[in-house]
Order: structure tokens, then C-alpha cells, then sequence
DNA sequence: GAGGAGATCGTCT
DNA sequence: GACGATCTCCTCT
């Protein structure tokens, strides 16, 4: 990799909608404790912000979702469907709520990494179909780096210390498409799902 | 390829 | 007590 660098704070303490746009193209990392990583490019991201039914925020701070409510450019990783985690990253600013969701990668580095934390047989080639089952979907791009509420939760992506980090390593994006969000009930209208037009690697 | 059911439990009402 | 910012597996076409 070349002349990779962290994101700022800045960076993240914008309204959400521009986070989400801005941080595909960017790589996420996870150094395991043996110092291993798991690299993944951002493909797919949705924005959730203050005032929106949608967001986990939308009805005050709680215990499960206090760190939406802390300052930017920290995870927000939630447990759901009594089986799954999902990864956000914090923007706005401090007492104002936003987030984004980070729903689908590409595979970048570690690939066998991921495959085993994923428990899904590799073939010695895999194809592209292959590497689309790591990290193409919320749940799936947490399981594949080994996320989890526990570990991760709070934990500042601004710094490598934690060994969860977002990188820009001068990738430019392509173009961008906007597509209402997946999964959820309400403001079911907003377009604040944001991906790489044509990207095969993200979430269906 | 599309569509639907089931899994499984933390969180909030 | 109900409901998820989901995924996988199974059935049917």
C-alpha cells in the first residue's frame, strides 16, 4: 500500500449525508493482535442524522447508543437480530447525532482472514462471487474483521492504537449513486444510501 | 433468480 | 412483550 494516511477528526465532524459520500473509496483496517490486517475497501455506506425516524438516536441517548451522541470519528457497533453487528462511525458533532453505516467492502487484504472469521471455504482462486460473500452487507463486513459491540464499541478511528482505523490511501472513487436505505421502516423515502455506481461488491 | 421463513437475543415500551 | 440499520437456507420457477 502507498502513502496511506489517517483520517482527521475534521474529517468526520460534517453532516453525516457528506461523511457517507466521503468516506467511500477509503479503507478500513482491522490489525489483529498478532499484528495481522484485514483490509477492506468502503463501497457502500448509509447516512443516519439528527431528527431522522430511522436513526437509533432518533429517540434520545440510551446506554446502547450513547457513543452516537459523543463526539466524531468514533465506531458505533450495535447488536441486532439477537446474531449481528454492525459498524458505524460517528460524525457531526458533540450533543449532535449522526452516523454512518458501513454496509460493504471490498477485499483488499487478508482475504483468508476474513474467509475464516466469515467460517466460508475458499477455493484456491476464488472468484469474484467468492470474495463477494466476505464483506458485502453490514453483518457480513463486521463478522469478516472480527467486529464485534464488545471489542470495538467507542473505540476512536482517528488513531491506529485500537487496531480498527480508516485509511485514504489517494483512491478516487467514481461516480456515486444515491438509493433509499435498506432494511429499515421509516423515512423509507430519503436517499442516504450511497454507493459506487457499478461496484460489484456491494450489498443487494 | 426470486421469494419467504426461521434463527435468536439485546433493547426499549 | 414486540421488534429489529440482517443473513442463510430452502423451495419454487
Amino acid at each position: 500500500m502507498n502513502r496511506a494516511s489517517l483520517l482527521p477528526q475534521g474529517f468526520y465532524a460534517r453532516d453525516a449525508r457528506t461523511v457517507a459520500r466521503a468516506l467511500l473509496g477509503k479503507l478500513l483496517v482491522r490489525r489483529d493482535p498478532r499484528g495481522r490486517f484485514r483490509i477492506g475497501r468502503i463501497v457502500e455506506t448509509e447516512a443516519y442524522l439528527e431528527g431522522d425516524p430511522a436513526a437509533h438516536s432518533y429517540r434520545g441517548p440510551t446506554p446502547r447508543n450513547q457513543v452516537m451522541f459523543g463526539p466524531a470519528g468514533y465506531a458505533y457497533v450495535y447488536f441486532t437480530y439477537g446474531m449481528h453487528y454492525c459498524m458505524n462511525v460517528t460524525c457531526e458533532r458533540e450533543g449532535k447525532p449522526g452516523a454512518v453505516l458501513l454496509r460493504a467492502l471490498r477485499p483488499v487484504e487478508g482475504i483468508v482472514a476474513m474467509a475464516a472469521a466469515r467460517e466460508i471455504a475458499l477455493p484456491e482462486s476464488p472468484t469474484e462471487k467468492h470474495l463477494r460473500m466476505l464483506a458485502s452487507g453490514p453483518a457480513r463486513l463486521a463478522e469478516a474483521l472480527s467486529i464485534t459491540r464488545e471489542r470495538d464499541n467507542a473505540c476512536l478511528l482517528t488513531s491506529e492504537e485500537h487496531g480498527l482505523y480508516i485509511l485514504d490511501d489517494g483512491y478516487s472513487a467514481g461516480p456515486i449513486v444515491a438509493t433509499p436505505r435498506i432494511g429499515i421502516s421509516k423515512a423509507v423515502e430519503k436517499k442516504w444510501r450511497y454507493l459506487l455506481k457499478n461496484d460489484p461488491f456491494v450489498s443487494k
